[in-house]
DNA sequence: AACCTATATGCACAAACGTGCAGAACGGAT
DNA sequence: ATCCGTTCTGCACGTTTGTGCATATAGGTT
């Protein structure tokens, strides 16, 4: 009855053409023409098997870089940060929405080789999330879950895609069950936050989070030429900004803020927040930091000086900017 | 002034257009036509880049086969001889030749990513091993060894491969040093075998070998269509040959024969063999038989029977074979 | 049985791709 | 500077591949 088939499941002997065909077609250098004619069937369906077996993981392409003969901008990054970064080709003109969509694709199939079964995937929401969200490949794995990594109120919903949107995406392209975080992005009152924390159904999700081993997320920078909409969406009200802009905040990570220097203690807003403590969030063993649009750049740096990120997937432009060499060579 | 120039050197740009052409292609899915336009160059180059990038190990494709839901095949040769089966899909029509060149590129792309560095690689040498050397993709790899595990007699050359060039072709696609074993197939006389494994040159090849930690090797039948070379090509005399069809010798591994239970004690051959023992051979940890061609069946099942392998990848015939149901369904 | 909907297939066309070839660019050697 | 051998490049062509569309098929509902 309900049209959502969400889950792509194939018939098994369509599954195993697919197989025979990807083996065929990538392992044996065949031409689609000559599987179909071994598969007993067009080719253009051949052309369709492979397409299924791409898309649902049966087929991995990576590209592994040798680091030591890697362009030199990724070595500059991984030097002065100590991240292990992931630098997109992205031609300059494109214009920003162009970019983000670009780095995403790269970004979800560049995810997708370190996700492995029994994972707990901490998942953030935001404008670059959703985008790294359209473009996950499928995988096959087992007992995984995607946790939600800070509450995203719903006062506002000005057009950005929901967070539950983008859980369930990553949710079903690993076959994940998922654990949504059903707060506000920031409480009112510190001390409501402090009752909630104490509510078995949120401890449920802290006490996932803490066993979490990949958690990834985009940074937010308080000075970006459109800001993310944590600052921009109606989630903080005028004193709040206030507050930001008064202090030395350069920007957040799940809507939790840090200074230039990286550190984060005694900003008031933080105690209202949702997201994991940057302590905690560092407690995780493999933390990936997407950014697209050189704007974030401020944002991107304190993030990366707390060292909050041990991944980091951003557009050539801004991986320029943040290494100092902005224009030419 | 040399033409062999057998190491492929990139210069560093093109390397990095390779990579980034990769990245652009493979994990950004723009078209070849695009990315030209981005390095400014022509789409017939960026061909190419992709194809030195796919060939210099840069893009690495593989296919993996949830094995639950695999084709039963595999798994009937998974519970019935506890290893790991790669069944390669292949028409059966096709000749031996065809089957042999199919079953070799395969197993070449399933060997690829198994190689990393620091590995010692032992690899025999017959006619499927040179087909397998011939369609091995490169890979970066550092300190890898590749280790001869048999002597080759040189008496007769017949138009085989030489085990050398077998064995320069796996050096060569992983960057890995060649150690050849520079003894004859078997020794006349099993006195001498026993002095020349005294020799410190042999010793340090036996040594390596102890330390294998992958071994890549064929099957050879007694009663093949066409017989592995070690029973035709004039390494054995009249002699031997009626010894071993006096025994219940079926095959062997490497010119180390067994029966087909899998036993090898008292075959009076193997003492004059210089292929490692079947018991040594079982330490290693990745032991990789390839077979193509349904008449080496009965060689085969004693291997597995004996344990000699923990991955074996075959065709598709041979696999019927192997468990019993050869024709229809 | 009749119907409906969702999915799979093959055809035909357009887009994307690989490669032989001839000329350009490079890098020594003389 | 000139020569020669090698490697790289772009073009042009034929091949291979993706995809909209119309048709067929399967699965489920009335």
């Amino acid at each position: 009855m309900h049209k959502r088939a969400e889950r792509i499941l194939m018939s098994p002997t369509r599954h195993s053409d697919a197989l025979r065909a990807a083996q065929m077609y990538y392992l044996q250098d065949l031409t689609m023409d000559a599987i179909a004619r071994e598969l007993r069937t067009s080719r253009s369906t051949v052309s369709r098997l492979l397409s299924s077996a791409r898309e649902s993981g049966l087929v991995q392409i990576q590209i592994r870089n040798p680091l030591d003969t890697g362009p030199e901008l990724e070595s500059l990054i991984r030097d002065t940060y100590n991240v292990d970064a992931h630098v997109v080709p992205v031609l300059e003109t494109l214009n920003e929405a162009e970019t983000l969509d670009r780095v995403a694709m790269q970004a979800a199939r560049t995810i997708g080789p370190l996700v492995d079964s029994n994972a707990i995937i901490g998942v953030a929401w935001g404008s670059t999330l959703s985008a790294v969200s359209r473009h996950l490949t499928r995988k096959i794995t087992h007992d995984c879950v995607i946790v939600q990594l800070n509450g995203a109120g719903n006062m506002h919903t000005t057009g950005i895609t929901y967070a539950s949107d983008i859980m369930r995406r990553f949710g079903s392209a690993y076959g994940a069950r998922v654990e949504q975080f059903p707060v506000p992005a920031f409480f009112d009152h510190a001390a409501t936050k402090t009752a909630m924390w104490n509510e078995r159904s949120v401890q449920r999700i802290l006490e996932l989070q803490s066993r979490m081993s990949i958690a990834i997320f985009g940074v937010g920078s308080v000075d970006a030429d459109y800001p993310s909409h944590v600052y921009a969406g109606g989630y903080l009200d005028e004193s709040d900004l206030g507050i930001l802009a008064g202090s030395d905040v350069v920007g957040d990570v799940a809507t939790v803020f840090f200074r230039g220097d990286g550190s984060s203690d005694g900003i008031v807003l933080n105690e209202r927040s949702t997201g994991p403590a940057l302590a905690e969030l560092k407690q995780v063993r493999r933390r990936i930091c997407v950014v697209s649009g050189a704007s974030k750049i401020n944002g991107l740096r304190g993030a990366l000086t707390a060292g909050l990120a041990t991944d980091l997937i951003l557009d050539e432009a801004s991986a320029r900017r943040l290494v100092g060499f902005d224009g030419a060579a």
